[in-house]
DNA sequence: CGACAGGTTGATTTTCATCAATAGTTGTGG
DNA sequence: CCACAACTATTGATGAAAATCAACCTGTCG
């Protein structure tokens, strides 16, 4: 794995508490240089050869801020860039015909964004802050050519998107299977190995998201949201104040199972 | 977009009636080379350069056919192929822990499968034919080794992720925050579209799924998938035998909205 | 302050799943 | 080729999960 000293997200570990909202990171400039950022949790994690070091940060890198609300990108937009969220965190929002939306993703600090476009060379989804946050811009068309002169970095990217695709099967196996308690509860672990793997708590977690958002990106209603985690609450299987939730019993919130029917 | 004469589901455009339910194409041997196979269709369609179509041919492509019901590959396999449908079509897969599966793809003769791998070198679901088919198989090293050398080839296959984790995205928008009616039709008309890409019919085509996987993939019951084409029948949006889906009214099938609610 | 967005909880309705019975299809083996 | 078994599809009756509608509460921010 991705040591802390690598992984961008480590650098400030902020873990706000409850009611101390604002997030403590200072968003990075607009045309700051990013040599330490995300890129490096994106390009490195199979290593790539010291020598190779130094393409590797020509890759020109600048950083943007993303104020909580405001859009990354929006669908429709031109494809040019990937992002790696720097700090903070944002969603990913699809739009029906009729103009029904639905979360599709939330990326985390570390993570990467954007390979949405790469397809029609437009942007599908609209990525919306969901707190200030900041991101990495990792030109395209730069990181393809470097992906044919480094072949760690193919691999990287491949892995990237390949990851992409299995998360997003396995979050239609969610939305066409499990039922609403179960659906919550995957989504809550998902979010603790999320930032387990990352370094922070898998205990304890301020979720930016609304319960609307949530209940949109788990094919829910925001009541159904909001009861479940009462109820979860409830069974002392979390502690939830608001956005601030405490995984209490994790192993209880894996077994959720599907709904009990008498005499089976 | 590709002409009939590179996509290799037009070299035996089979149009199976309802009744004449058998596939007329002759499995390819495992062993066969498939010079003129899907793999033209992977490749081509932003044009290689005439003088770097040696190299490609020299990329191994073998045929496997597989029998209904035969897995391709299973979940938890070692990943070292892509595939392209030849002739046939496949459904993917993904199982649940505690044994629940998922419908979570389906592919028809002329697209890509196997990219559930990529990202951990074993096969995230399974692949398994619904009716006697046959794929090419793309062997990735040699693939991944030739999109270093070729723009053009890499600038494909990162078309076909990205077009994987659009179309999964646009899934979980349909499982997510569409009623049972409009996910049929959704269905329904997605085939048809895939279908008139290929050079098909967009009107009639013989689903080979069961409505128990047509339910599974659309996060629903079969009774309720039964229940859904009766109505469609009934209001002159279809013409269903069993299989074989006549759409009469594409336009109608389009309108297919949300629950009307009184007063609103 | 007061307006507003977000959150919780309750009452009621709706959609869809479940259970069940029957009929149609398909493939197999005698 | 027919008969049988096994799978597949349709349709109806009933029930449960979740959506909807509604009221109220909290904290935030201009």
């Amino acid at each position: 794995m991705v040591g802390p000293m690598l992984n961008p997200a480590a650098v400030a570990p902020v873990r706000v508490r409850r009611h101390s909202a604002g997030s403590t990171h200072q968003a990075a400039r607009s045309t700051a240089r990013c040599s330490s950022c995300a890129m490096r949790h994106l390009c490195m994690p199979q290593g790539v050869a010291a020598n190779e070091l130094p393409q590797l940060e020509a890759l020109i890198c600048t950083a943007r801020a993303v104020r909580r609300g405001e859009s990354l990108y929006r669908a429709g937009d031109s494809f040019d860039n990937l992002y790696a969220v720097r700090s903070g965190s944002l969603k990913t929002v699809m739009a029906h015909r009729d103009g029904r939306e639905q979360v599709t993703g939330l990326r985390l600090a570390g993570e990467a964004l954007g390979l949405d476009g790469i397809s029609s060379d437009q942007h599908a989804c609209s990525a919306v802050a969901l707190e200030d946050s900041s991101v990495c811009i990792i030109p395209y068309a730069a990181l393809k050519h470097l992906c044919r002169e480094i072949g760690s970095m193919q691999e990287r990217l491949h892995k990237l998107m390949g990851e992409q695709i299995v998360r997003e099967a396995a979050q239609m196996m969610v939305l066409g299977s499990l039922s609403a308690d179960e659906r919550v509860a995957a989504f809550l672990l998902d979010i603790s190995e999320r930032n387990a793997q990352r370094g922070y708590s898998s205990a304890e977690f301020n979720l930016r998201m609304t319960r609307e958002d949530m209940g949109s990106y788990l094919g829910m209603t925001l009541e159904t949201v909001s009861r479940t985690l009462s109820r979860f609450q409830k069974r002392g299987l979390i502690d939830a104040q608001g956005r601030f939730i405490h995984i209490v019993d994790p192993e209880g919130l894996r077994q959720v199972g599907p709904p009990e029917r008498p005499g089976r």
